[in-house]
DNA sequence: GACAATTGGTTTCATGAGAAACTATATTGC
DNA sequence: GCAATATAGTTTCTCATGAAACCAATTGTC
């Protein structure tokens, strides 16, 4: 049953309250064909894997790892803006920053012109480190990927993109 | 920098540790063109959103919702099964059973066979609630989902499976 | 210039989740 | 038939996370 291709909604997303007029009618809903519960279920399953590879072989876990990320393509970054770009809780950041500033992967200095932030920035051995877990990252993400076509994958990401943005717009009332 | 659409890779995941050859070069991680990242970021989203209004209508978390959507649509179901079905941990699912059977929403009896199972069922206070729950969670995927097209939808339901299965593949080695 | 209101960031507290230990029942090998 | 092993499910322990309290610096507003 984990498979069945049911449909008869709008998206096919099936599953109504499939009103047997009268009788004690079940409401039924096949998470196979919902949303939210697939979408969430593939997600988890990548980041276990993925946070078993950074754990095993680099000892960090996924908020530093996206702290790292940010940091490897943009020098200017405060943990706020990580905060923002990321949508993690303020307090994660905190401790993410804190751990990489402990293993002296990362340091922070005062900035210039407002003492509450302190600028972000990869030290030498942060750098060697990405070097070498960013292409293990893309190698891990290509095999995973790889019997999806070139085509797919772009409709992936605009599928993805538009459902962020509708959510922003359902959020936001 | 959020939506930058850089392209180089295989799939346009760029993001390589783009050798300038001799110098520091960086290793450089396009976060916004990592699926792992992406895909998260959004289940995330969505998840949030939904268990807002699971908890607030419904004072129910994601997992009671899940053993009680499997448990809509199967009258054949176990602890076991849940766990298998929806990826949760063993301990995770115990937990949810026990507050669903504690609010009265599902009972167990001991199975016939085997004393160590117990089979699951909806209560009549069980179905009610899932008769008014159902409806709004799938008002809710609609108004998400409303800016794809259908066949939109149907293909983010195909890469989904493809990764899934590609999942697979890959964690058995 | 002083007092209120904001904002960036840290710390404290309570809660939920997974790992591992544990209990009780079933199954297997002999 | 009985010891050894496996399985379903619960409980204990530890830890990460998010909410809220908190602190310090900054930006109004008068």
């Amino acid at each position: 049953m984990e498979a069945d291709e049911q449909s008869s909604g709008e998206h096919g997303a099936c599953a109504a309250a499939d009103g047997r007029p009268g009788d004690g009618s079940r409401a039924e809903l096949d998470l196979a064909q919902f949303l939210p519960y697939r979408l969430n279920r593939l997600a988890d399953r990548i980041s276990d894997e993925l946070e078993r590879m950074y754990a095993e072989r680099y000892g960090i876990n996924v908020a530093q790892w996206r702290v790292l990320a940010w940091l490897s393509h943009s020098d200017e970054l405060t943990a706020k803006k990580i905060c923002t770009y990321t949508n993690m809780d303020k307090a994660r950041v905190s401790r993410a920053i804190q751990a990489l500033e402990d293993r002296g992967l990362i340091y922070r200095e005062p900035s210039a012109h407002d003492q509450r932030v302190h600028d972000l920035h990869l030290t030498a051995a942060g750098e060697e480190l990405l070097a070498s877990l960013v292409p293990d990252a893309q190698a891990w993400e290509a095999e995973l990927v790889a019997t999806l076509s070139v085509g797919e994958y772009r409709d992936l990401f605009n599928a993805m993109g538009k459902l962020e943005r509708q959510l922003e717009r359902i959020g936001q009332r």
